[in-house]
DNA sequence: GCGCGGCGTCGAATCGATTCGACATGAAGG
DNA sequence: CCTTCATGTCGAATCGATTCGACGCCGCGC
């Protein structure tokens, strides 16, 4: 078990030195450096986490909260953690999992015990016991997601509803006039800030803005049943049980156009597409919305991709921003300390979709 | 910022006294357990964690090592690992994530800054540079999957070979003769412990020790060319592309029974299926064997699970058991202090499954 | 020639718990 | 009556780093 004091007596310094030769706050002479740093190796020496803690109190470690019923049983909440893992060590952190139960108890007592610098709270939509938590400790925390309170603490989102404008934007720049906007299915509709909803208000936008005409379409798990609705949908636009929206003009022409609208995989919902008869871009364009960057399937078609890496670093740097707040301010004045400087600090991320244009190029209707 | 030291003023004790009343390693009056654990709640006390492992060098920390390639794509390993953290919760554990990048160089700075008392392993399969790290530093580990040593670290699997088999049995104890193992599709196979291979192992043990006839067929994504596969396996089983196995009687007449084997959803199985235009479960008796305990689609349908939950509890109980090991042996004897410890207490264990009828009987076959 | 400031290093205090040896008290036993 | 022992509590050392004040040394300027 080597410590600070077995390289500072091989190296020949006081074990201060040796300190001031890793945290660098105090000029260290080059000759002394050197003889330190081989030291180090020849000993194999590695500082103790929780000596460096209880003297400096900061713990180099994130909590990250997850949300105990959704789980990780969505995939895309499965990505999140690495993701944010990789952000962490990038910054030079290490990740504490806590899952919230009654209270959010578990992530109370990591706060309290001084286990994490601060945390990332994982899709957050509601009122969450998580958020209580955080601000009756005047804990450091950012969010996934958009709390209740919108401006007490510092969240990020996926921009889903620039995500549906900006496909509505690009099929109209193609030409499409009339088009079928495939959202996710009715269950996932809760709560007025659902990725589902927010989906459904940028497609409107878009039409809005552009004058094209998008009909709404919720899909359902069943790809007979998917088939049907698609069929019922794409064949006689605007009929059928979907709610039309936003249409302007194109009266009574087939839609040429479907933008799909899937937070994870989209394997089941392609063919449900060609079930229908529709070729592919010939008779319809397909643009897909969602979070995997890596699904080999859609490479070849258009996509609208949320960059899932990109707010899992930005939640990250947003909590170690929030940690670091609460430090520099830690003079403890006459307002209390945590408080003021929390909401001084807060900040709000939306990350905006990215266009990838596929190997096929988005085709012109054909008239 | 409350301390050991304030609670003992308040309650009028010496703080070593306080730190008694919580270890109880020396026996307290009722007296005074009384007036300090009232101090206690009156401050809001919580010890801190970096000062405890200082002195004691026990973290309660379990790290868990996730596979970098593999990520948590796969929904069943954002299971385990909510599932792990609930475990060493219930053990007095909280649980750090380490993505294992290049020489697993995460889980060697962990273990090297005394972050953790024992580590957790998820998804070992082949070689692995995790292995070598904790066999290196002589660190308390314990794995999910089998390890290519199998006697050098306590490792933990799901008996996917035993889940066939068992499906395989009660198939034939319920009459049928003549039955189709659709297996995992051809890519998961890799590895000669990949559980595809080993539920393929299972089915033809099954069909040996029953003497019914079971074919084999690997499963697809698109559901076209897997309705295709069926129809042509059960429609005139033993012929088409699928590779016949353990066929002993049933000759020339059609499968009555089909057993589907996948980690984790069904959901595009199971249409695939009717879209054979066998009828279930008049036509076709139907078994799952997989993980999702709560997948309401596939409750009517006699399933074989297995237990996750089950498997996460015991591969946290044996890194719990691993720490403490090496902890009770801690006199560094002649012999090098861990290496002959871990070995003492490597442990193995196959989780089985769980058998559960379903809401409609197991269908015996109609002749 | 002397003082002064900056650089590089050291010694010691400190963070907040655990844990060991010591000790006061009262009961039991010779 | 004096020893022995168990019980309950205390004081102090300790874990291994960080960090502050002090100080020696050297070069520079007046």
């Amino acid at each position: 078990m080597v410590t600070i004091r077995d390289v500072a007596r091989r190296a020949g310094v006081a074990p201060s030195t040796v300190s001031y030769v890793f945290n660098g706050s105090r000029s260290i002479s080059e000759e002394t450096r050197r003889r330190v740093q081989e030291a180090v190796d020849a000993l194999g020496y590695h500082p103790r986490a929780s000596a460096r803690t209880l003297r400096s109190s900061r713990t180099h470690v994130l909590a990250l909260a997850l949300p105990r019923a959704a789980g990780l049983q969505d995939s895309v909440d499965g990505r999140f953690a690495i993701d944010v893992s990789d952000a962490a060590n990038g910054l030079g952190y290490d990740l504490l999992l806590t899952t919230s139960q009654d209270k959010a108890e578990g992530l109370r007592r990591v706060a309290l015990s001084g286990l994490a610098d601060a945390a990332v709270l994982m899709a957050v939509d509601m009122e969450d016991a998580r958020i209580d938590v955080v601000r009756e400790l005047a804990f450091p925390a950012a969010l996934i997601g958009r709390p209740a309170d919108e401006d007490a603490l510092p969240w990020t989102d996926l921009d889903w509803e620039e995500a549906a404008a900006l496909a509505v934007r690009e099929l109209a720049a193609a030409g499409h006039r009339d088009m079928v906007y495939l959202a996710p299915g009715e269950r996932e509709v809760e709560g007025r800030r659902s990725y589902a909803l927010r989906g459904i208000a940028g497609a409107r936008r878009g039409a809005r803005t552009t004058g094209a005409a998008v009909t709404v379409v919720h899909s359902v798990a069943d790809p007979a049943r998917l088939a049907d609705r698609l069929r019922t949908v794409l064949g006689d636009a605007g009929g059928g049980g979907a709610d039309g929206a936003g249409r302007g003009d194109g009266g009574g022409a087939a839609p040429t156009a479907l933008i799909v609208q899937h937070p994870s995989a989209h394997h089941h919902i392609l063919p449900s597409v060609t079930a229908t008869g529709l070729r592919v871009p010939e008779d319809l364009a397909v643009v897909v919305i969602g979070t995997l960057p890596g699904d080999p399937a859609s490479r070849a078609l258009p996509r609208v991709e949320l960059p899932v890496e990109t707010l899992s670093f930005e939640v990250t740097r947003l909590a170690v921003a929030a940690a670091d707040a609460l430090r520099e301010g830690g003079a403890p004045s006459v307002t209390e300390p945590g408080a003021r400087l929390l909401a001084e600090s807060v900040g709000h991320l939306l990350i905006p979709p990215v266009l990838l244009p596929g190997t096929a190029p988005l085709a012109p209707p054909r008239h």
